[in-house]
DNA sequence: TACATTTGCTTAATCGTTTAAGCAAATATA
DNA sequence: TATATTTGCTTAAACGATTAAGCAAATGTA
């Protein structure tokens, strides 16, 4: 099959006898356009099988209706959920996203936004890598003037929207829990402290162990980036101590997976020995063996208010960045791991 | 910070007292510039904070530079890591990529098809939902004239690239292997026959039962969606048979993992009682106890080729597509759920 | 020296749309 | 009836880049 020339604008304009630009304001509903050459217009459109070439109308009108979304990983249940709800909402209002993955590198989330930039996306919503420390880079897209959204991982002191749950009374819910299971050596696998939802964390966990009057055994706060193997590598380091943790919160799923597997390898009973809790409420959390307790992020619902906090930014000309938090409470979900009533 | 006026090509060549085409022609390094110029203009650009208009040069030279990738969804390890892949080959050759995920619905599969036309890419990397059937649609892209390519669930017969492994090899080696642990009633929880891969996969199973000598038994096959919770109805179904089967393959990890649930819910014992197998190695198949043995689909390979493929069809000229399937052996990778002697 | 070629740029058209400005005809208002 | 407004379109410029064509100056060749 030949590559044929595609059908403009201006072959419906010939075939009607009517002016390319009629033809635009027939097609976009302009009320100075009569009823019947709007018609005439339309069928016309379909019957060429006319696509509009996007290109030349976000060339044009300054707008490419398209979203950039920058995560740092697709493979994840959490991020995919978000995204699946930015896009249902954002399609709705004509907007297609284009997806990027960082790959928790801050090298890589740095292209991602150039590359985005590059696409001219009408808006950026953004969670960021582990790695990434300073927000500079994201300042890039305010200066710009384009609309900067970040959920999760992001909350700021910048002039930007951010959408995330509570991560500091997730961490007193979580000890006040594992108290009540009669738990008195609380240990924490926690993020870096230089992000601030994992920082919230540990101010929560600290506070918490405070307010149940435990003492804060500084042996017992470990800082890792979380993954799977660092899980299990600080799960093997915490059981190495002499006096060990009778129970183990850790701020990252994965992270608390690989936990698991280091208690199941050396037939550690879990909760009796060593109580667990992970973060996140990945699905595998109910399906690994004792299930392990989570907290539920809500990921649908900051899809959707993401999505949300743009469009209002879109509707409003004045480009009034003013700083807005969204934050939604968590909910503990209590499975096997911690329950030692079951 | 109010919205700034971006820096084009003309505020370049007003500074240098140059055209805006001598602009342009010195940042494509065309050999008709000198030196001098090129690091003149390039240093200006530098200066004035210059982002080129990704827009008004697709548009010009009918080029996006954008590939789009159609999924089922994003939230499984072997779509992301295929994802990952295509987009470390394509950003070093200056192309992004855009994401879409089906959701397993072939309507919404229809509509990113029609976003991605839309939105003027170069060619499209797809991966059919369960639910399509038939390929009319893609028919579209072939019609625009733009390189379309098949990975996995999407073989076919039309003239179309595919990337996938050998389903039909695959499913030999699984029943092999069962039968080498001393299984004699092999089950098979399928995907729907009307898709390919799937089919291939029956077609193995049905075939390397009659290479030894092991009656098929139409009870002990069955089709099915592949869900988690299809997983569980399907094990459940075969549970209630008179005649148990000794071992099942199920064609996808979440529906063997619904499977395995079910399983250990009345403590029968894996392998022992009943062997386990999955397909598609997904990490949680590691995980989960037992670990479920699997079949490892080279994601990462997958990935790389479709992209290499994609460039392939951009270098030559002539737009014959001509069929070309690379099908891929895969591995299997035995676990404890069907190692009888571990 | 005379002519051909190469170098280094400029001019102007173009991609396919949108949109500001304008204009004639139809309709409303005084 | 005379003027103002509205309706329904056209014309032409614009968005920001690329590129074919062209041209003068510099360089090469005979």
């Amino acid at each position: 099959m030949a590559k044929k020339r595609k059908t403009t604008i201006k072959d419906i304009a010939n075939v009607l006898n009517i002016s390319p630009a009629a033809v635009s304001k027939a097609l976009n509903n302009d009320s100075r356009i009569s009823d019947k050459t709007k018609k005439a217009v339309k069928q016309v459109a379909i019957n060429l099988n006319y696509q509009p070439n996007h290109l030349a109308s976000a060339l044009r009108s300054g707008k490419s209706n398209l979203v950039g979304v920058v995560v740092p990983r697709t493979n994840s249940n959490f991020f995919s959920s978000v995204i699946q709800n930015i896009e249902e909402v954002l399609n709705k209002e004509g907007y297609n996203i284009i997806i990027t993955q960082s790959n928790e590198s801050y090298e890589k989330e740095c292209r991602n936004i150039d590359t985005l930039l590059f696409t001219q996306v009408d808006g950026i919503i953004a969670s960021m890598a582990n790695e990434t420390i300073n927000l500079e880079y994201y300042e890039k897209v305010k200066a710009k003037g384009i609309p900067l959204i970040l959920f999760d991982r992001g909350e700021n002191d910048l002039n930007v929207d951010y959408i995330g749950i509570d991560d500091y009374t997730s961490s007193h819910t979580i000890v006040e829990h594992l108290v009540s299971q009669g738990c008195k050596r609380i240990a924490h696998i926690g993020g870096f402290k230089h992000t601030r939802i994992f920082n919230n964390r540990i101010r929560g966990y600290i506070d918490a162990l405070k307010k149940h009057n435990l003492p804060l055994d500084e042996e017992l706060l470990i800082e890792c980036d979380l993954s799977k193997e660092d899980g299990s590598k600080k799960m093997e380091q915490l059981l190495a101590l002499e006096n060990r943790p009778d129970a183990v919160y850790v701020a990252g799923d994965y992270a608390a997976l690989g936990a698991l597997q280091v208690l199941n390898g050396r037939n550690i009973k879990i909760p009796q020995e060593i109580a667990l809790v992970g973060f996140g409420n990945e699905p595998f959390t109910a399906m690994v063996t004792p299930s392990i307790t989570s907290v539920e992020q809500h990921s649908a619902e900051i899809g959707k208010r993401a999505a949300l906090t743009f469009l209002e930014h879109t509707k409003k000309e004045t480009i009034t960045q003013t700083l807005n938090k969204q934050i939604l409470d968590a909910k503990l979900i209590i499975r096997d791991s911690s329950d030692k009533n079951n």
